[in-house]
DNA sequence: TCACTACATTTGTATATACAAATATTGTAC
DNA sequence: GTACAATATTTGTATATACAAATGTAGTGA
């Protein structure tokens, strides 16, 4: 679908802001497809990746700085994104026995297994978002975003 | 920033996760760019769009409806964003006489004058954004952002 | 040990977003 | 003209997000 088409508009863009357009329009759409793929386990893309990194800690506990440093979408959230986890026999918390400002969390056998339930379906998801695009095409976009990114903070 | 440096990990990653994932990564840096330079003018990235949207109108009041359709975040919240915009003096709205089940919204004077003031200033921010491609790799991205939405339903 | 600073997390508040249900108005079939 | 469906918007609820302030803990110098 054509920018034009989405924004019912035929107005010229500069080019800058034609390309920021033509991003928040598709991430739209892709976190769309995430939301609704994620619903039918109950969770949210963000406690999915909390998950995530904690099965990447291999058992080792997690404090929330870690957590928080390893997000994409780094927020002062994560007190409350543990306690959903929490509430859900995902992960465990406990407080870190050598300095008890830290807390130490680790995920749970129920957390690991939805882990493995979810992943193969989820490669699935992107493989099906990503297949307009070539394998060359999509190593291009890659290189293209890395290059945007350049030296922006975030 | 290489996207291993963004999550801290060296693990391989299937070309359409680590595609997805560079894509909300930069997505979330447009964002926090866009939010803070809209902060200024104590207005959301969405209430400037639908001063944008109505701006276009040319003086023709926009229902609803209209307005929703043309927006890139489509919400169920149009009837709020409005109600702040009004608080504002930004846009104003009237109970559309031939058909009392639409509302008229129109841009103030107020409203029009802000876009003035910031239309410039966006402008160059999304040129700062997009600085760091050249002009046929901004092309090229919005080519593969087309290619990428393709037929997906939004 | 007392004050002070730094650290790690939690809580409060405001705003944003998604979804479903409710309300009000209009059009239509009988 | 009454019931019913369709249209347009509004409201309620739950969740998500961002930011600032508060809490509790640990380390440090006098």
């Amino acid at each position: 679908m054509k920018l034009e088409e989405v924004l019912k508009s035929d107005a010229v863009l500069p080019l800058s802001k034609r390309t920021a357009i033509n991003f928040f329009v598709t991430n739209h759409i892709f976190m769309e497809n995430y939301t609704s793929f994620f619903k039918q386990y109950d969770i949210s893309l963000q406690q999915f990746n909390v998950l995530r990194i904690l099965k990447g800690q291999k058992g080792k506990p997690a404090n929330l700085a870690t957590i928080q440093e390893r997000m994409v979408h780094k927020n002062s959230n994560t007190t409350r994104l543990i306690d959903k986890l929490i509430t859900k026999d995902l992960v465990e918390r406990s407080i870190c026995p050598e300095n008890r400002r830290k807390v130490e969390i680790v995920i749970t056998k129920n957390g690991l297994e939805l882990l493995e339930t979810i992943n193969p379906k989820l490669n699935a998801l992107e493989e099906n978002m990503m297949r307009l695009l070539t394998i060359n095409e999509a190593e291009t976009l890659n290189i293209l975003l890395e290059k945007l990114r350049g030296s922006q903070s975030d």
